[in-house]
DNA sequence: TAGACAAGTGGACCGTCGGTCAAGTACGCT
DNA sequence: AGCGTACTTGACCGACGGTCCACTTGTCTA
């Protein structure tokens, strides 16, 4: 891939303005109230620069998302244990949750813009796809949520392939997306959160 | 409570039409294109008419899951053992989490339409509360998520005092709210959600 | 350095949404 | 029958996400 030419200065520069510019609303409002006019009009650009940039309101929250990750993805794949490889799956587990606690933590806003835009947007008229190439995020190009859920699945397969890996990291990694769980995190819980996630995350994998 | 005089007839007629419609349109489209407009078309009412019963479209979304949650709750208060009183906890909270999962299953859209229009109506600009009175619902007043937790809550702090009951019940419950869950019963696979809910509640409750 | 062309930009515009309201309608009580 | 009041209605509002296209600007080539 990584086809086409290089992107023009100009329009570096006005995407990493809007990106801090959400950073910024939604770090100061609620997700529902910083608009995609509200964004466009702090950064100093057009709101039609904005969507020619993102696509969507999806795609902003999902491009901010991935910036954020990006570190985490990393550490997981080439890190040194216990969160990248060579760890038991249990301990792998337990720190890959309490780094997904922390981050969500750190974001409290984005996780639920990202829920609200994919909601809100039934998807733009044209199945438009934009924000493919130079992604910045998990190693691969896979949206955050599918990477997260791909590597707690892995490890708790490996350690109980007996039960229902797939599903049972829907419900650990859904909680991040509860509205209850998120008010939480707002008021700067998330090591308790940590705390009870292991708590499951050690029922589940103590083993027949 | 219960002051005021009764319901009139038409008023009463319209209020189940709009019930009804909603649940149809929840059950043929996504939840997000189930606008109110469409709702009180296909209730051959006037927009103004679903407003004036439920004040908002949260409040007529909070109707609905009241009206479908309402045995369960009279269920899990006053029925038979293992739902109701009288079983120990951990059978308590199994058949509870069964039956929610069911539930759930059964009204896929429902919960998606909650959780959107919690975060589409910031709130009504009036501080208007309707639909306190004649709500059928958990034998008490309280929202249906409320009685669900706090029932949840009270089996798991039984049974393990040592953990954070009310974090662990609002993760249980906080699946059902996750998108990719959500997908999952969409496509009738209650039966695998139940059992992986039952493996989590058994791993929380086992132990010390 | 000139100039040409693609890439990028901005904001008026569109359809739709949730929600409001004042004027009209009809229920139920006496 | 007649009255008061609860109820109904749809035009209306502001705001939203998203589109469009005339215009500007960066960059590449000669």
């Amino acid at each position: 891939m990584a086809e086409g030419r290089r992107e023009r200065a100009d329009a570096a520069r006005n995407r990493e303005a809007i990106l801090r510019a959400t950073e910024e609303l939604l770090a100061r409002y609620r997700p529902e109230q910083v608009s995609m006019e509200r964004v466009a009009a702090a950064a100093g650009v057009g709101k039609g620069t904005v969507f020619h940039r993102f696509g969507s309101r999806m795609g902003l929250m999902v491009a901010l998302m991935r910036e954020r990750a990006y570190a985490l993805g990393e550490a997981v794949t080439n890190g040194p244990p216990p969160l990248g490889p060579g760890a038991p799956p249990e301990e792998r587990l337990m720190a890959f949750l309490d780094a997904v606690a922390e981050l969500v933590g750190r974001n409290k806003g984005l996780l639920a813009a990202l829920g609200h835009a994919a909601t809100t947007s039934s998807k733009s008229p044209s199945g438009k796809e934009r924000e493919d190439d130079h992604a910045e995020g998990p190693p691969d190009g896979r949206p955050v949520y599918q990477f997260w859920h791909g590597h707690a699945s892995e490890l708790i397969a490996e350690r109980r392939p007996d039960l229902d890996a797939e599903l049972l990291a829907h419900i650990l990694l859904g909680s991040l997306q509860s509205e209850p769980v998120l008010r939480l995190l707002e008021r700067g819980e998330s090591a308790r959160l940590a705390a009870s996630l292991r708590v499951m995350a050690a029922g589940i994998l103590a083993g027949p």
